[in-house]
DNA sequence: ATGGTTGCTTAGCAA
């Protein structure tokens, strides 16, 4: 099984493009984030003609998520429940070729000390509860999405122009390994133990010519998928030519499934 | 320090 994640940056805006990268990537499950629309206004028929089942929670203008796949889309799930009670978009879970999969867009949390910033840090705890109270790191499960955190430096191109950023700092690092300490392995990483391959690239100051990006973007599979992981990339042509968007996508593909 | 770009919605916010 072939799976992705994208932040795709409103689905409108792409659907040409992902229509086309669907039709040469050939994925069987697709997570994307930031469709930007409602359910209402999602490209639903065009995707089906290209194969694709949809589960969306979508949003006006903001957010908004999505799982795509070519087969059955099962016990769909919105939101983090009695963990956080709010009207944000960014968690859909469902179950997909004997996966759970949780697709996640997490706050960005735009400047540390705001209030957007606590959300964040909130959203992560409740995220962590959430694990705890519906699933079992014994279970195949993949969390993945736009986390709006670099893991570690090996994820920045210049780590000392964003340490202090709410992509970097300690207290949403510290935040993203008790998520981690779940019972989650960074498959990305396992397969790329390099680093300094990146997903999300600023549209300003040159950030793609220049390779100054960041890894965002984020594939963790508990133990028992995670040892299905063949291998894990990133779809940098994604982030190439007219429109694209500012995120590309990250894919893996787990045999067995 | 600010601004640089993009999308949604049409001035300002979020990223």
């Amino acid at each position: 099984m072939i799976l992705a994640t994208w932040n795709i940056n409103s689905i409108r805006a792409r659907l040409e493009r992902l229509l086309a990268w669907l039709a040469s990537a050939q994925p069987d499950v697709v997570c994307l984030q930031e469709i930007k629309t409602t359910e209402a206004k999602f490209p639903t028929a065009e995707l089906a003609t290209a194969g694709y089942r949809c589960a969306v929670l979508g949003q006006p203008t903001y957010n908004g998520v999505a799982i795509l796949a070519r087969g059955e889309i099962a016990n769909v799930a919105a939101g983090l429940g009695e963990h956080l009670r709010d009207d944000q978009a960014r968690l859909l879970g469902a179950d997909v070729l004997g996966v759970r999969v949780l697709n996640v867009y997490f706050p960005n949390g735009q400047e540390v000390g705001s209030k957007a910033f606590e959300y964040k840090l909130q959203w992560m705890l409740a995220l962590r509860q959430y694990l705890d109270a519906r699933l079992r790191p014994e279970q195949p499960v993949l969390l993945c999405g736009d986390f709006n955190v670099a893991i570690d430096d090996l994820d920045v191109a210049h780590p000392m122009q964003w340490a202090a950023s709410v992509l970097c700092c300690p207290p949403v690092r510290g935040a993203l390994e008790n998520i981690r300490a779940w019972g989650f392995t960074d498959i990305f990483r396992q397969h790329n133990p390099e680093g300094h391959i990146y997903s999300w690239w600023d549209y300003r100051q040159l950030g793609f010519p220049r390779n100054d990006g960041l890894r965002l973007d984020h594939l963790l599979a508990s133990a028992p998928l995670a040892s299905r992981c063949r291998w894990a990339r990133v779809d940098r042509e994604q982030r190439k030519g007219e429109k694209p968007s500012d995120h590309a996508p990250v894919m893996c593909e787990f045999a067995d499934l």
